[in-house]
RNA sequence: GUGGCUAUAGCUCAGCAGGCAGAGCACCAGAUUGUGGAUCUGGGUGUCGCGGGUUCAAAUCCCGCUAGCCACCCCA
């Protein structure tokens, strides 16, 4: 008699029931799709990682300084659920040898991604992504392609109304020179910023850019953009790829406060947002160059962009009309009585043709032919003990109520 | 990590100047002497999220915890 309370989910994890399958399927179809139609040929990394490829690769950043689902296994490993993909595609990249292949190699992945942060809506502990990325090649127009390839991910699946937010945080050879300059023109403003920006005034500055916090937005708009003090090379880069995001028609706005955090995203970063909504933490997708990842994880200089596309958020903006309905039954068996051998049988011989399940409950026929109606079924086949004997039974269409009765082998051909 | 709101039947929720636990939907059965969709009738024991406290008495008031939603931080 005592009961145990239920076990639930994990917190910030959800389970995609049938009824949500249908977009969550067309999100994916659309990824890949995109991914084929641009060249992109699909891989899928671990889930798991070792914990240090992904602390390495992104010490300074939330997903990995505070929301890593980090743990010893039984071999005391220590290992990571991974918060993002492209370390591992990267590692991946070299360790199948896909470095010695045709350059640059592109690829794209859609798989479960994990962070321990506090659920809210369009953000779970674990979630999904569609990961672009093309590894080893530095061309502008690579850049430029992956931008296009998320644009046109979004519009395939009814989202066609964006906001595309582009900066460049230029290289090594640029980016240190800026930085100081920036440290220059915040440091006699550091009393009036906030605590962690005053942290970041001399850890981690470019972040001081896209602080959202009200007392710090006064002092952004006379900040030195980095647009204006990148090296030759980042600057022909950059040029470039607005020329070819212009000839691709590809409308954005330069957001000269958009950055990423870590020292190996190079040049390009971009975000897409709805178009309606002006809230800052609903990106569908965002990504960028990362030219000095690979070295980070140990492996040779090779350069590198791409970008991560949420599929949750997109599904829960998803119009309708991009809904394909869900597959109907074919067929229902309702024995009715003791036969759930013979029901079982004459659905074996309906799958020929068609999908079919059979309604075993020992319930009332009025009961079994409404879950039949509830469920869809264009056909039901009722069959009787008397029935099954003479192995007849009742074809009946549930659109029209027409009711004939056939022997079993005959169904296949009837139901075609 | 911070804040706000919430937690009662399978689901959505009402009940909260403390006094016997309710409705709709869903589900099952019947009207229809074994045939779906419409209608009507009947069918409810549920640790009132968990733990503690106040009280003669707690779903109701207080504290803690857990979970959900929303927002912040940050990101997909």
């Amino acid at each position: 008699m005592p009961r145990s309370e239920p076990i639930k989910a994990v917190r910030g994890v959800r389970d995609i029931l049938p009824a949500d399958l249908p977009r969550w399927r067309a999100a994916e179809q659309a990824a890949r799709d995109v991914g084929h139609r641009f060249g992109y040929e699909e891989i899928v990394t671990p889930v798991l990682e070792h914990a240090e490829l992904i602390e390495r690769v992104g010490e300074d950043t939330d997903a990995v300084a505070k929301e890593l689902y980090r743990f010893d296994d039984r071999g005391g490993r220590n290992l990571a659920l991974r918060p993002e993909a492209t370390a591992g595609v990267v590692r991946a990249y070299f360790e199948g040898g896909l470095n010695q292949g045709p350059q640059p190699s592109r690829l794209y992945l859609i798989g479960p991604m994990f962070r321990y942060d506090r659920p809210q809506k369009g953000r779970y502990r674990q979630f999904y992504q569609f990961n672009v990325e093309a590894i080893g090649g530095a061309e502008p127009a690579l850049d430029s392609e992956v931008i296009e390839l998320a644009d046109a991910w979004l519009d395939e699946v009814g989202l066609g109304d964006l906001r595309l937010e582009l900066n460049s945080i230029g290289d090594a050879k640029c980016r240190p020179a800026y930085l100081e300059r920036l440290k220059a023109y915040y440091r006699p403003l550091k009393d009036q910023l906030h605590g962690e920006c005053q942290l970041r005034l001399e850890r981690n500055p470019l972040r001081l850019l896209d602080c959202k916090v009200p007392q710090c937005q006064p002092f952004k708009k006379d900040a030195p953009r980095i647009t204006d003090f990148l090296c030759d090379e980042c600057s022909a880069h950059w040029t470039s790829v607005l020329r070819l995001l212009d000839a691709a028609s590809l409308e954005y706005v330069l957001n000269p406060y958009l950055v990423r955090g870590l020292d190996y995203y190079t040049r390009t970063v971009f975000e897409f947002y709805p178009g309606g909504a002006s809230g800052q933490q609903d990106a569908l997708a965002s990504g960028g160059r990362y030219d000095g990842l690979a070295e980070a994880e140990g492996w040779p200089a090779t350069p590198g962009v791409g970008f991560a596309g949420g599929v949750d958020r997109v599904t829960e903006l998803m119009p309708i009309d991009s809904i394909p309905a869900k597959p109907p039954l074919d067929v229902l068996v309702i024995p009715d009585g003791d036969l759930a051998i013979e029901a079982a049988e004459v659905a074996r011989i309906c799958r020929a043709v068609g999908a079919v399940a059979v309604d075993y409950a020992p319930k009332s026929l009025k009961a079994k032919m409404r879950s039949a109606n509830k469920l869809g079924a264009r056909w039901v086949v009722l069959l009787t003990p008397d029935e099954a004997k003479r192995r007849v039974a009742q074809l009946r269409d549930m659109s029209s109520g027409d009711q004939v009765e056939l022997d079993w082998v005959e169904l296949p051909t009837r139901l075609a």
